[in-house]
DNA sequence: GAATTTTTTGCAAACGTTTTCATAAATTTT
DNA sequence: AAAATTTATGAAAACGTTTGCAAAAAATTC
């Protein structure tokens, strides 16, 4: 009684049913409104009866959308990620319009074979993050047309597309509060400098606007550690126990910041009465925390949003334009982190 | 100079540059090992050339494989399926098997939308979070026999195969602890027990364990709670205000932990001298948080690993047997937030 | 009510693959 | 060196759609 391999239902099967032909029955899935009103009752019944479910595959050939695109992200673990890729899905939900998801594990090497899959897999489009990516992937991406955008770093130079925030900005002003308040000993986390353009850009802003005040730190208050809890506190813990200590440090990202506050706690310094720290992209918990911590507010559900919005744009025009930058803004969130210097 | 629409590339094109046939071609990508060695040689070359791309909806059309399996979470921004999702991704890729995503958005009345579309696209397998999933779902589901797999729960009793974790064993052990290091005044703050069936289960396992100890706590100590950490902050908040304050609580999962931290941090307690928090998942920052957290850890990253295989097995197999369920045990760390109990 | 326009429909070709079947070429066995 | 086997190849049909074209039906205008 099981048939072994269970005949697909087809919109052949839908046709015969709705007792019409099989072009109409594609017209009304397409484009509804040119199919008589009746007929289309006989296919949305029959639709129903046969639980006919459309294969986009075959649509696919013909040169249709395949409905799809597709993202690569460095990591899913950094959950600023995950709030980006939320904005997008849920926008490009209303385009019918569904996502695909790789993660280089943090590996960038993997993009070009990420890009590749997409490719045969007939995306409509792909968005990466970040503006650096290899000769061998933008060759690939150029090969097709594919219509491509880079998001999370606004970069005006970049040959394509991009929508995001300034990082050279965003280090500058995250320095400015620290600078604002009275601190003249800053000690600096960043981030992997040399892993992506967007820690890189930060770090220039953060050193900027430091220099502007002549207030250069020496190497030793110049550290850098990749984006992980663990490592991070370990660096943190080795800036804090030196004999001249920093009254402020300014950090790469939110868990870098999180990464000092605790490493200070566990030295048995208070935050912010001993010292200063100041994050950059208010993460989850990073308003819940004790204490609460000063950062800036990367919004990345709204980048994610419009990136979607874009992405569709790019699919839809026909010649490829003037790459365009879409730049968002970022807000100050001061909490109790950071406080005046005391002389 | 620009073309229009460029044409495609295709497997013709491949085939008369290397001068043989579409047909071994096509044998070429999908069993190198049957074509001749010169020809296997002179193809290559040609792939390289004219940069060919596979067109993989083609391909389905013709009844194979897509090469993508589909994976619906009720959300991202919890960093654990994050964890889960890199598991998969991560075994799935020697697969050469894409992953699509689609998040909820934490709106389980969206399933249907997310596994219809999947159905469309063609997915070869399906993987679902929990093991609570609507009639129309199910139906949907098994209209046409496409693979598919629950995880996150072990369920002995569920129709579909689970890999994942005991939730009501979970529940126990965490509480188990407490009680072990001399609590017997514990309030507990819950996920919402409606939500979600894991977060039931937990719930059952804690208040058994309880209830094993005759120590049932009053209905004012048993709390409920979103997984968002400013919600369960204040949810902790009115747990702890109160003028009979249990000795130590128990979490329904780590951001609730987190939050309950917190939440007696700002209220000038401190943990564990004056509260024992015990937590359940092991997040990120877990450990590294002041104090670290006493948790359970649920192994995510093995979770996706082991879902990664189980459903590429299901793909593979021609008939549909009994469902098989794979428990995946957890570990506790017990780390500062909890101590024993002063009498 | 004939002529015109608009709306709705069906036929058949096309999309880029894979795969069955048959045949040709190479290798092994006798 | 003929026979038998194995390996490598090509022709053509099939997969489930979409769409250009033309015809039929319905609605509108005169």
């Amino acid at each position: 009684m099981t048939r072994e391999r269970s005949k697909q239902v087809t919109i052949n099967d839908v046709a015969s049913l709705a007792d019409t032909s099989v072009s109409t029955v594609s017209r009304y899935f397409n484009n509804p409104d040119i199919v008589g009103k009746t007929t289309g009752m006989r296919i949305e019944e029959a639709v129903n009866q046969l639980r006919y479910i459309r294969n986009r595959a075959a649509a696919t050939t013909r040169g249709n959308r395949s409905g799809t695109i597709g993202m690569v992200v460095p990591t899913l673990e950094n959950s600023i990620f995950a709030e980006l890729i939320e904005g997008l899905i849920a926008q490009l939900r209303q385009a019918k319009t569904t996502v695909l998801i790789y993660s280089n594990l943090n590996d960038a090497g993997n993009e070009r074979e990420a890009v590749r899959a997409f490719m045969e897999q007939g995306v409509d489009g792909i968005i990466l993050i970040g503006t650096e990516h290899s000769a061998s992937v933008l060759d690939l991406l150029h090969s097709r047309q594919v219509p491509v955008l880079c998001v999370w770093n606004y970069a005006e130079e970049c040959a394509i597309d991009t929508v995001g925030i300034d990082n050279w900005d965003i280090g500058h002003k995250a320095t400015s509060h620290l600078i604002d308040i009275g601190h003249r000993k800053i000690g600096c986390i960043f981030g992997l400098s040399g892993a992506n353009d967007r820690a890189y850009s930060r770090k220039k802003g953060i050193l900027q606007r430091l220099a502007e005040e002549g207030l250069t730190p020496p190497p030793t208050w110049q550290l850098e550690t990749s984006y992980d809890l663990r490592a991070a506190k370990t660096i943190a813990h080795n800036l804090l126990i030196q004999k001249d200590r920093p009254t402020a440090v300014i950090c790469g990202n939110d868990v870098i910041a999180f990464a000092t506050i605790w490493a200070a706690q566990s030295l048995g310094l208070s935050v912010p009465e001993d010292i200063s720290v100041m994050g950059i992209g208010d993460f989850q918990g990073a308003a819940e925390m004790t204490p609460p911590l000063s950062t800036i507010r990367i919004p990345a559900h709204t980048i994610g949003r419009l990136s979607a919005n874009r992405i569709l744009e790019l699919i839809g025009a026909q010649s490829d334009n003037q790459p365009r930058h879409l730049k968002v803004d970022f807000e100050m969130r001061i909490r109790h982190s950071t406080a005046p210097h005391r002389a």
